[in-house]
DNA sequence: ATTACTTGCAACACCAATGTTGCATGTAAT
DNA sequence: ATTACATGCAACATTGGTGTTGCAAGTAAT
């Protein structure tokens, strides 16, 4: 009697996935905004009671672990959806920029969180993410994308950064793809003239 | 006997004026890190005991007030310590980007955080100074310094990023200069080889 | 030394958020 | 109908941050 549903995840009454994703959803959307908001406050964005929230999560800590987790996975996939170590430079970085977008258009708060401590997962998934781009910044150099020369790690920075912003435009239901095509002929162009005076 | 010391802001023991700066000072480095930080926490970074911290503010709110004003105002007069509306556009983007980089380190508190509601005077001040900006680029595009038909909200976005990634690695007592001629060149010419494939 | 002022420290009341429990309700399987 | 589960609700104890007060000590003027 004990085991009478033989799947692996139990889907059961099949609402207990489903009201964590809410409950994820909802705190990364709230948090985003306020990160001091109350697990009233997510249980309300989240459509449930307070109880229901802690039933799911033994402590805020533990929501946050979770919430944080869940973010870099959904980053990891985006950008690996991308093939950014097989497909052309210019096109894997385009790709990977409209995924990111796609998936949240808004990171602020996972991403954004100190996640060095006691997030192995979730640092480990950034650092391979973080590798990747480099990675790709490296055969886009050389592929005479990149300038030579150039620190690849400010290249990476100043790419995240571009997404961020392109991100809070999103929100208001923009085309993904003409964000994606800002971003990259910002990252690759500037906004300067083709022969002003930058040299100067 | 009431009134003995005539001077308008009255020194007195001379101590106030500063204890009210190095708190607010503490209170912008520490509510960075984390915006939840404690009144005994920012009191300690500051030097003080919590008590003192509650003399000087009535309350945390008071104090995340006059800190947002503070930090406004700062920003406002890096700005136009610049004389961003006289000297040539390459120029005064380059004196405001080292100005402010000297300012302030990292912004990310007072700057990022919701100044609309409430702050009138803070709002006011970010917005002449967004203002500024934008009146500099265009007067940049005219001078053939920037693309033309680029959008100016965005760059202006662009550049606010560029600074703030630059002030994070700032902390480290990297050389201001260098960081302003970075966020300046990245911001004209982006990251992508001169004659490259970004037009594709 | 006295005065004016500020600070640190300890103690306190208060409150809001957290986390817990029990119970009634609802729903989908059996 | 019974079982198994999940939820909402109300009530509760606990905790940590906030804001207050009183007092002793320290410092710079007079």
């Amino acid at each position: 009697m004990t085991v009478q549903k033989q799947q692996t995840k139990r889907p059961l009454r099949a609402d207990s996935e489903r009201t964590v994703r809410a409950i994820l959803e909802a705190a990364e959307r709230v948090l985003a905004a306020n990160p001091a908001a109350t697990m009233e406050q997510l249980a309300r964005a989240a459509g449930v009671a307070r109880t229901t929230v802690h039933r799911r999560f033994a402590t805020r800590e533990a929501l946050l672990d979770e919430l944080t987790d869940w973010a870099a996975r959904q980053f990891a996939e985006a950008v690996d959806a991308a093939r950014p170590d097989a497909a052309p430079p210019l096109v894997a970085l385009y790709q990977i920029t409209a995924n990111v977008l796609r998936v949240k258009t808004d990171w602020s708060f996972a991403m954004n969180r100190p996640v060095e401590d006691s997030h192995p997962e979730a640092a480990r998934m950034h650092a391979e993410v973080r590798a990747t781009c480099v990675r790709l910044f490296c055969r886009a150099q050389e592929a005479g994308v990149l300038r030579p020369g150039i620190d690849l790690d400010w290249t990476r920075r100043v790419y995240y950064a571009l997404i961020h912003e392109a991100a809070k435009e999103g929100a208001g239901g923009e085309d993904i793809d003409a964000l994606a095509t800002r971003v990259v002929d910002t990252l690759l162009r500037g906004a300067g003239a083709p022969g002003g005076l930058a040299g100067a």
